[in-house]
DNA sequence: TTTTGAGTTGTTCGA
DNA sequence: GTCGAACAACTCAAA
């Protein structure tokens, strides 16, 4: 008869397909089913105030659906190896198994407790839920790292069998006694002024909620996925990236099921688990290059010279530089915690081209306001739109965010639901108000600089700008 | 071994 | 109005 498991649960916060749950209840012996919250250990990229609101939630349904089953969440405050030892030592556990994760800060941590564990005779092991291929595997034929997307996603499509994923475990035995914890509530994961409201209407944390959220958007939104991605005011877009940050389903789950859903060869599913593979890389970027979430992958660009102008910054977070796409978005994110695919592009585009503000703010702000912020696919991002990574946009490729606007959200529709003061501008003067005759705008209610702010920088001006500070940069190299 | 062509998401300019 | 070229340099895999 083996003996206690402790099943250390972090970014798999779900009981279908979970490699490492499997694996405990099999043993034989019981499961005691344990968080450790140490965001300190996750420095410099402890989660952010949005990330913490999803974590609080997704944290009590998986409490609540383990109980369920006849187990317990027990919660606990790091460090984490003190908290193992602990639990380990109250319950007599002779083994700790978990699902591996890629943060740099993690995987040092992780490999720290693994050694402290095994010297005191605790078995641990650790298995691969996150990925659809280990970033350690992901490697050429001559060892080193891809750098560019397409033969990453070839070589994985051609070399990996994807497994099917598995149910929950019928039975996770409980212990004959559980050791305390601290209610979810102690670690006063929500914040203290309460800004969430627009998260809460906009999303489901939790497993039943991840699998709901998968199955609307196989059957009513992945056919037309290839066009109406692109189209910021509908729900062409899966929304899956939170749940499956968190582990709340897995991506063998999503990938079989949109792989059944298009019976064999659809361009449909093929477009979206393409994006699939975008977070693959991004995933074996960050654990082959894991100094990119602080500096540029190509390093001639650390001599770029960014504007140190913290009121642009300001201006961009709150949604006033006076470009109604850019602003739009930003509103999205504070309000939601999330922004379209479509509009981080171009606001990501706006603060480092037009704005020239280093890429490194960007994404600190969406790691603390984004719910699905997560520093693989954050990192790939801005280092994309600056033009510094991997396979990244040339930096000559500038987006322009009045005809981004024009072209995805035609009609202003996405405009008007987030910018209300512009809402009765009709769709030839709505993506560029400052512009639009005094007559219309008197019309519409909207004074330029008042009621919407002023354009922050003349995006033909910033432009040129943009590509003389890159011109610069690759004389000096 | 060397060469060749392709490579997520764009814009502007001039014919 | 449409269309192709130019905007860089480098990585990767196939030939």
């Amino acid at each position: 008869m083996k003996g206690t498991t402790i099943l250390w649960l972090r970014s798999d916060l779900r009981l279908h397909d979970n490699p490492a749950l499997d694996a405990a209840a099999g043993r034989g012996g019981s499961v005691i089913p344990l968080f450790v919250w140490s965001p300190e250990e996750e420095e410099p990229w402890a989660p952010g105030a949005a990330s913490r609101w999803w974590l609080d939630k997704s944290l009590r349904a998986l409490a609540a659906s383990l109980e369920e089953h006849g187990s317990r969440l027990i919660v606990r405050r790091g460090p984490a190896l003190g908290v193992l030892r602990s639990v380990a030592s109250e319950c007599a556990a002779d083994a700790v198994f978990w699902n591996d994760r890629y943060e740099p800060a993690v995987l040092a941590r992780d490999a720290r407790v693994e050694r402290a564990l095994r010297g005191d005779r605790i078995e641990v092991q650790r298995f691969e839920s996150a990925l659809l291929r280990k970033p350690a595997d992901s490697a050429k034929t001559d060892r080193t790292p891809y750098r560019v997307f397409t033969p990453f996603w070839r070589s994985l499509l051609a070399r990996v069998r994807i497994e099917q994923p598995r149910d929950p475990p019928g039975t996770i035995p409980a212990p004959s006694s559980w050791p305390g914890g601290e209610s979810i509530d102690s670690l006063a994961l929500e914040p203290d002024v309460d800004w969430t409201q627009g998260m809460r209407a906009r999303w489901t944390p939790g497993e039943a909620g991840a699998r709901a959220v998968l199955q609307s958007f196989v059957e009513s939104a992945l056919a037309q996925y290839p066009s109406a991605r692109d189209q910021p005011d509908i729900a062409g877009t899966s929304r899956l990236s939170s749940h499956l940050h968190f582990g709340e389903i897995s991506v063998r789950e999503v990938w079989s099921t949109v792989q059944k859903s298009a019976h064999g060869s659809d361009a449909a599913a093929e477009a979206w688990l393409r994006q699939i593979g975008w977070r693959e890389f991004g995933h074996h970027l960050l654990f082959h290059f894991p100094q990119t979430t602080a500096a540029p992958l190509r390093t001639e660009f650390s001599r770029l010279r960014w504007t140190d102008d913290p009121q642009r910054l300001r201006a961009w977070q709150r949604g006033a530089t006076g470009y109604p796409i850019v602003d739009a978005g930003m509103r999205e994110l504070w309000t939601t915690g999330w922004m379209h695919n479509r509009v981080r592009m171009i606001s990501a585009s706006f603060l480092v081209k037009d704005l020239a503000v280093a890429w490194q703010h960007g994404a600190r702000w969406f790691w603390d306001t984004l719910v699905d912020a997560d520093l693989a696919n954050n990192t790939l991002g801005w280092q994309w739109v600056a033009g510094c990574g991997a396979d990244a946009a040339p930096f000559f490729r500038i987006f322009n965010p009045v005809v981004q606007s024009r072209r995805f959200d035609p009609d202003g529709e996405y405009l008007r639901r987030w910018l209300p003061e512009l809402s009765r501008l009709d769709a030839k003067w709505i993506h560029e108000p400052s512009s639009a005759p005094p007559l219309v705008l008197a019309a519409a209610g909207v004074r330029i600089g008042e009621t919407y702010p002023e354009p922050i920088v003349a995006h033909d001006r910033a432009r040129r700008l943009a590509l003389d500070a890159y011109e610069e940069m690759m004389r000096e190299s």
